[in-house]
DNA sequence: GTCTATAGCGGGATAGAC
DNA sequence: GTCTATCCCGCTATAGAC
């Protein structure tokens, strides 16, 4: 388990609050170091480059997924309530008026550094995989209904997660609970 | 009708190039300039300012729109060619390997000059409105089924377009046929 | 309408003192 | 681990010649 601690702790906290408002570009070492009072060549003692950051970044939130959802499939909760905590995982971008890692990294994707594209990768199938096996479960309980299969449904409602995020900043948070009652609507029997 | 012609219309063709690519925030006078075979100079005396250059590809998007559906609305459809055609309206953002201006704005929208943002807000309602009305009418017509009102549904298949042309780009463009499909079938009676 | 030239800024990154 | 100082780059934008 590696625990970051002290100022290197904060400079990703930092940086991802930043990405998750504008994505990769609209970050820099500058913004970062003076938020938290100290000269940028601090900052390249904790990450050397960029793209080191942007991954570091990503990194992190995978381990965070990952504890997530070890915690959530330990309570034991039935397929519906599962699903409602992974869309009340959105909210938590929805509040603080960010856009989701899927957004963040999608938009300029081509552009990243490799290994961000990779991790970008890994946490996009974290995300899709978890969905996927709640949907397959939750069908075979016969509590779920929809079209194709639960990978095509996962598709969807995670495209459509991402993009919400997004039209949200345009058109209020109220958008994000249309699409949520909509799309579990959608799935009742 | 302003049509614009030379040099200015193909800044501004290669200005939504670079911005579909990545954001406002990705393309430069100096990108424009070189690819024109001109000096960034000549490309300010055009379009003076970049918020003046980031709104006139938002005002001519909406314009574009609306001889879309003019068009479309002429041809006698019925509701499910509509939507099949709205679908494919997006494909050549996919084909092209592009996001679609939702995302493009999205992603850092408060970042935004505050008339690229007006105009963003107007951009996202013609789609919203549109899409709106077309469910509406083909579920009075007993064509679509789906729960909630017909904006409700406009926003989820609007937010899921938005964020699969995203995915994509991790994932292959096959992830928007599913969608389509997905979201085809679960509005079939 | 396009050019040269330049101003002024902010970006990522490094060297070397402390 | 943080500092000062600096380099080199690309960006938006402007002035003035042609």
């Amino acid at each position: 388990m590696t625990q970051l601690a002290g100022t290197k702790r904060t400079i990703l906290d930092i940086a991802e609050n930043l990405f998750l408002e504008g994505g990769y570009g609209s970050f820099s070492y500058k913004h970062i170091s003076s938020a938290l009072g100290i000269k940028n060549a601090a900052v390249h003692y904790h990450y050397p480059t960029k793209p080191d950051l942007g991954t570091a970044i990503i990194v992190r939130a995978r381990r965070r997924f990952e504890r997530w959802h070890e915690d959530i499939d330990k309570r034991g909760l039935d397929p519906a309530a599962k699903l409602n905590e992974f869309f009340e995982l959105f909210r938590y971008f929805l509040d603080a008026g960010k856009i989701c890692f899927g957004g963040a990294l999608g938009i300029n994707f081509t552009a990243l550094p490799e290994k961000m594209q990779e991790e970008a990768r890994g946490l996009g199938s974290d995300f899709l995989n978890w969905l996927e096996n709640l949907l397959d479960e939750g069908r075979s309980e016969g509590v779920f209904t929809f079209p194709g299969g639960p990978k095509d449904q996962a598709i969807v409602i995670l495209s459509s997660l991402q993009g919400i995020l997004q039209m949200a900043r345009n058109y209020g948070p109220y958008c994000f609970d249309i699409a949520k009652r909509q799309i579990i609507r959608s799935m009742e029997i």
